[in-house]
DNA sequence: TTGTTAGTTAGCAAGACTTGCAAATTAGAA
DNA sequence: TTCTAATTTGCAAGTCTTGCTAACTAACAA
C-alpha cells in the first residue's frame, strides 16, 4: 500500500475526497502486518474517532481494494482480512492463536496443476497452517489439560 | 469419502442411525467432484426427496467432515464447499465460471515459508486461480463486449 | 469568506450463510 | 409392538457485509 500522504493525492486526483475517516484509517493500515478484520480497524479507529461508522470503514476498505492498494484475504474464519502488503507473498495461519503471518515462497510461482494442462493458471496462493513459535513454546511448557483448551476453537 | 454403504455401516457402529436422509446424502456427495455448497446438495436433494430440510443437509455435512470424510474448503466466495475427496491434493479456482477442480501438485508438501523459519508447518494448501479450458476457448470466441459481461461478478 | 454541489458518512435495514433450539418424528433394539 | 435416544424440521437468531438515504462536508469558484 501506499503511504498515507500517497493515497491522499491518488484520492484527490480521481476526484474523491479526502476526509478525516480516510485518513485515519490509511494510517492505521500503513505498515500494518496484523491483518486486520473490518472490525478489528473499526475498534482502534472508534477509539480515536469515536462516532467514525463501521460502514465507512468497511466502504473505505473496499476502495482500497479496488485500487489495488490492499489484498482481501478469506482463510475461512468468517470474515475478511485486508492485507496491506501487495507483494507477491503467501500466508502462515497458526491454529491455535489465529494470527497470520506475511510469508514469501520460494518456487510458489512456477507450481502448476499436475493433471490440469489446460488449466490457465494465472494466480498462484499457498496457505501454510501450523503454529506460530509462540504458541509452539507456550505448547510444551503447558500440561495437555490445558492444552485442550487452548485449540478448542 | 468411504462408499455409501461403508458410510452406513460407520454410522451405526457409532451408534448413529441410518435415515433415508443421511443416505441420500451419502449418495449424493458420492463421487462428486463438483464440490458442492450445502444449498447445492439442498438442491438436488429436495428433488428426489420433497421435504428434507437444508438444516438436515448441513447437519450431516458437518458430521462427515468430523468424521473425515470430506474436506471443508472454503474459497473466499461466499458458502463453504464441500469436497468428497480426502486425499492430499490442492484446488483450481476458475475465475469466469467459479468452477473449482481437484488438482494434484508436486512439490507442494515440500513448500515451506521462506522467512519463517519459526513457524511448524502441518499443512500447506495451494489455490490456483485462472481460466478453465472452456472459459478459455469461449473467451477467444467472444468479442469484447461478452466476455466483460460474462466476468463481471 | 461564502455559496454551491457532488462526494461522503452514519445508521439502520436487509441479504447471505450457518447454527441454536425445541417439538415432533423415527430408527434400531428389546 | 413398545420404548427411547437419536434425528429431523422449521424457525429464530447470529455473524459478516452491503444497500439505501437523509444529513453532512470537502473542494472549488466567485
Amino acid at each position: 500500500m501506499h503511504s498515507p500522504a500517497e493515497l491522499a493525492t491518488q484520492f484527490r486526483s480521481m476526484g474523491r475526497k479526502l476526509t478525516p475517516q480516510r485518513q485515519l484509517i490509511f494510517s492505521l493500515l500503513h505498515n500494518n502486518e496484523t491483518h486486520p478484520t473490518a472490525e478489528n480497524l473499526y475498534g482502534t479507529a472508534s477509539a480515536q474517532m469515536p462516532g467514525i461508522s463501521l460502514r465507512t470503514v468497511y466502504q473505505t476498505l473496499n476502495e482500497l481494494a479496488e485500487m489495488g492498494e490492499l489484498q482481501l484475504i478469506d482463510l475461512g474464519e468468517g470474515g475478511m482480512r485486508f492485507d496491506p502488503n501487495v507483494d507477491d507473498h503467501h500466508h502462515a495461519v497458526c491454529s491455535a492463536c489465529g494470527k497470520i503471518r506475511d510469508v514469501h515462497v520460494k518456487g510458489a510461482a512456477a507450481l502448476k496443476p499436475n493433471d490440469a494442462s489446460d488449466f490457465m493458471v494465472s494466480d498462484v496462493g499457498v496457505v501454510f497452517r501450523g503454529k506460530c513459535s509462540d504458541c509452539e513454546s507456550r505448547a510444551v511448557k503447558r500440561s495437555p489439560v490445558l492444552q485442550a483448551k487452548v485449540s478448542k476453537k
